[in-house]
DNA sequence: CATCACAATATTGTATACAATAATGTGATG
DNA sequence: CATCACATTATTGTATACAATATTGTGATG
């Protein structure tokens, strides 16, 4: 049932050294103010404007905004410039709606792929995420959750799935910051991701799919309850 | 059960007016020269030479090799310019994964949201495609193929699941082309696209599924078999 | 002859200048 | 005063020039 697991040692024959162009730097500056919020959704972006902002020239700049318009972050209009994008309470639905079909699949492969090892350091980040909510640190909570679900899409080992996810994920990370804000969402959140966590380490299938699928669907409405509340 | 109906109409306020820029041109020009296979997989794509290819100048060819490289036809490295992604059998693996997630949900929601004009639609999109078999039109099919995802994309309701396909449906275009070169293939492929859209006319979700799900099935093994051969 | 150092070349990354289109302001006119 | 035409400005789209890095070639040296 694994797939081919002896090809896997071909593809990566030389060190990828991370990518340290203005371009890089540029997306991830200008990804970093729309998910903190420092660029408002709906907010027009002027090029000229973000160069300062980014300290790039405006060719490594345009690059960096195609990337993020490929993303979702932010949508363009012809001879009109780049908006940062709005969500609508259909986009809500269409999001989840994929992020249900493909992290259920996550949590299935998961359980049929993942090494001991990542099902031990999956265990951990969950340990540290209780930590962060007995403390208070919401701040470390976001940091702690990535690496969550870092994790997960490594241990799938599919990475097409994982780069579909990202994207949209992205586009709804200020809206799960504040859901954080909600100590019954938080407490709730965690309750879920604790139930995930039991299935993926004793890898049932089934029970990983149905807390998945669950913890997505209260996510979903917390969210739906957030923008009708604004 | 439906996702909020009367948001429709908000969306889009103004006429989109299609993109004429010259990246939007680069970006079709070298996505079809990829996906015809005159550019060929590993190729190195050096960035002057795509310049007298497309026309265009550094900067719009630079911006719509951005493009292509997060739809993953292009590969780069830095400093190092672009490849033409090579497709490895883990990575078939991988994209047929993500198919199935999505391509058997979008049948669903097809099921449940398509108008009656749209599932009419679809039967005559059929219908072509048969028309194509018998006349041995296979330039012709591929048209007819696409107009028929087009109307299942679009009747799903779902611009996410959309563009998530669209991207790695592109990367094994030619070994899709490849494969309505072996006439039994053709034929099971086109039975399996009948089953398909009765399943999807009588709004029949769990067969939809099943359809839709065997279909890619085939469909993946059939390309296993090609790339073991050469 | 193989190998290494290093210069020469090629190619990508970056910055800036120019052209085309859209947004804005201003004044004439009813 | 409202409205339209049209000039002005601003902003995006495009082209080209320059800098940084990688690749290639060449010759000295063992």
């Amino acid at each position: 049932m694994n797939t081919a697991p002896d090809m896997a040692a071909i593809s990566e024959p030389e060190t990828p050294r991370l990518d340290t162009t203005l371009r890089e730097k540029a997306r991830l500056a200008l990804r970093d103010a729309i998910l903190d919020g420092r660029l408002k959704a709906g907010e027009k972006l002027v090029e000229r404007e973000l160069c300062v902002l980014t300290g790039a020239s405006r060719s490594a700049l345009r690059e960096a905004l195609v990337l993020l318009e490929t993303g979702g972050l932010i949508e363009r209009q012809s001879y009109r410039g780049y908006r940062v994008a709005k969500l609508s309470t259909q986009k809500i639905f269409e999001i989840f709606e994929l992020r249900a079909a493909l992290e259920t699949l996550v949590a299935e492969l998961f359980t049929e792929r993942a090494s001991d090892q990542e099902i031990a350091d999956l265990n951990d980040a969950l340990t540290d995420l209780e930590q962060c909510l007995t403390d208070f640190d919401l701040q470390r909570m976001r940091t702690v959750k990535e690496v969550y679900y870092e994790i997960l899409f490594t241990g799938c080992r599919n990475v097409e799935i994982r780069r579909s996810l990202e994207n949209v994920i992205d586009r709804i990370y200020h809206l799960r910051s504040h859901l954080m804000n909600n100590p019954d969402r938080r407490e709730a959140s965690l309750q879920e991701m604790r139930r995930l966590t039991a299935a993926l380490t004793s890898r049932d299938r089934l029970a990983a799919r149905a807390a998945s699928l669950s913890h997505l669907t209260a996510a979903r409405d917390a969210v739906l309850n957030l923008m009708a509340e604004s």
